[in-house]
DNA sequence: TTGTATGCGTTATCAC
DNA sequence: GTGATAACGCATACAA
């Protein structure tokens, strides 16, 4: 160990007066050493301050120790999504108490489609966590061929090989607009999200069908994008061609705000006139005028429980039977 | 190579009938190699798929090729801060077209003190961004010892021998009190930021220097902690001491944010009875009621600058003189 | 339980 | 311009 270099394996074993082997050995693990061999051991590695190099490690162990985090969101206004923030938490907490790093993967701007692909096909991470996968993204595919242990948070569109944690955003939805049902309107329209996303679908499935058992129409149906512009003027269409709407559900809680904001803008009492029922809970429906009636979505826990079944992969672990499908339910707010 | 593992450097000399060294050569840059060669180990690696083994590079090249993105914020609430949004957008765009991965170093939820100092220093990583740091980190010193070349988004506060890119927030926490001034108002009060953050501090700087000039008094301010909430417990408390207020000054939009809401709640009507100004323009500016007058912070271009910083000072670019420093501008909206 | 020997895939050195 | 060959730091099969 010269100076200014950092302390190596050798160096440890030599100051603990063992064999480098047995220095292995006790740092990973401490199989089949002797107690007096791992003592010494560990005080040589506090001593030094030794550290094992991980391309060392990972070039015999054929494991990176590291794991990606993929957001393949080209649009910058997703980005400011609360929902990011929870599954960036997730993760996060997820891999606490272990030695992961956590690569995250960005959609840059105006990059060519493919780049994440290839990056998670060519060895770099052992692992991937795929959030707000687009269908377009094709990601599904390539992680397919790649044999790349992955998880997605939220349901995946192709062949369900894939393994995958979620909210129920059917049951979710079904919440939401029963909530409005029961209030007692009756020309009930949908600001939705995204149709090539797994949540924009299942939200607008779950709408429908709480409408048909209710035997009320559901026709008046307006598609945002996630983000609260997008959901003020998906609101302003609705309005335009249902100026009779008693009650809107906005498929996220960032939409719904922009709803607010239309339906204010256009004279609008809430609930009086129009009541609004949002989802995901995660910030803003607190912060909102008035305070927003939404459906909780445990994006943390979800996230987690992505994570989790990602370390059982990559630790061999028998593959889950079905997908951890976690439950959401009604958060009282004042609009609805 | 066997079937199932990737292709190695070995496999591609071979099918391009050179050395390992020549194919090594002709990958890296293709110093001192024949075209003939150059284009044999060219067509190899696209045939074979041929990526280069990171672990195996790093391991004689002494370099990871990742850099850490550092947010050592303890607080759930500031991810959602859209400043956070803004400076992975920078940094990720920063990185575009190098083969630089971005490790992304959380503080954990309850976490001992001292891992993101450890892992820094421990040469996983070729240099680190940090952003949003609180003195209590301790980073600083943590970073001075283990010499990673850092770049911080923020000045920090010990010894200036830290690069950094900031914004000027003396000058733009100028523009904002001074439009409060220009507009009348003369019972002005602000509600900062976090005082171990130096955007904080200068923030509050900005706006005593301001005030005194004008020959105004400039005791009203209530600390804030860069959030909603927190800005408008703040605001309360501003109000309470001092009823009469007719300006506040707001050192973030987040908090601009919570101040409005505050006011609304008491029957204050903005900007006729309070006038606000807040800070950030990062997107929430647009979607408060009403419109919020705010200044403009470039932070995606400030932290591109600190990562090209940081590229530079990886790739042996002589230290630039004196930190880069971004002017900010005021934005006009509905609240002052 | 311990140590010896070997190889992981790459870049760098140095003869040719 | 090219190709042997030696590290880089670590884990592990195997012998002791």
């Amino acid at each position: 160990m010269t100076l200014g270099s950092a302390p190596t394996l050798d160096d440890v074993a030599r100051e603990a007066n063992v064999s480098r082997s047995t220095a292995s050995r006790a740092i990973n693990g401490g199989d089949r050493v002797s107690p007096e061999a791992q003592a010494a051991v560990d005080a040589a590695v506090a001593r030094l301050g030794y550290t094992p190099n991980r391309a060392a490690r990972s070039l015999v162990t054929r494991r990176t120790d590291s794991i990606a985090l993929v957001v393949p969101e080209p649009d910058t206004m997703m980005l400011t999504d609360p929902f990011l923030t929870g599954v960036l938490r997730g993760v996060t907490d997820g891999i606490a108490g272990t030695d992961l790093q956590l690569v995250l993967l960005l959609n840059r701007v105006d990059e060519a489609p493919g780049r994440i692909a290839r990056y998670l096909g060519s060895g770099h991470v052992d692992g991937a966590i795929i959030a707000s996968a687009h269908e377009r993204h094709q990601l599904e595919a390539a992680l397919t061929r790649s044999h790349l242990p992955a998880v997605f948070v939220g349901r995946p569109f192709g062949e369900m090989s894939h393994h995958f944690v979620d909210v129920d955003n059917v049951e979710g939805s079904r919440l939401a607009t029963q909530r409005l049902v029961e209030r007692g309107c009756r020309r009930i329209g949908t600001v939705t999200g995204p149709q090539d996303m797994s949540a924009g679908i299942d939200r607008l499935h779950g709408f429908r069908e709480t409408l048909a058992a209710a035997g009320l129409p559901s026709e008046a149906v307006a598609h945002g994008d996630f983000t609260a512009v997008g959901g003020g003027e998906a609101a302003a269409r609705l309005l335009d061609e249902h100026p009779d709407l008693d009650g809107i559900f906005a498929a996220s809680d960032l939409m719904a705000e922009g709803v607010l904001r239309t339906l204010h803008s256009r004279g609008k009492r809430v609930p009086d006139d129009v009541a609004v029922v949002g989802f995901d809970d995660l910030g803003v429906a607190q912060h909102t005028t008035p305070r927003l009636t939404t459906v909780h979505n445990p994006v943390v826990a979800t996230t987690m429980a992505a994570t989790a079944t990602l370390l059982g992969l990559l630790a061999g672990a028998p593959v889950p039977a079905a997908p951890q499908i976690f439950t959401p339910y009604l958060v009282e707010g004042e609009s609805a």
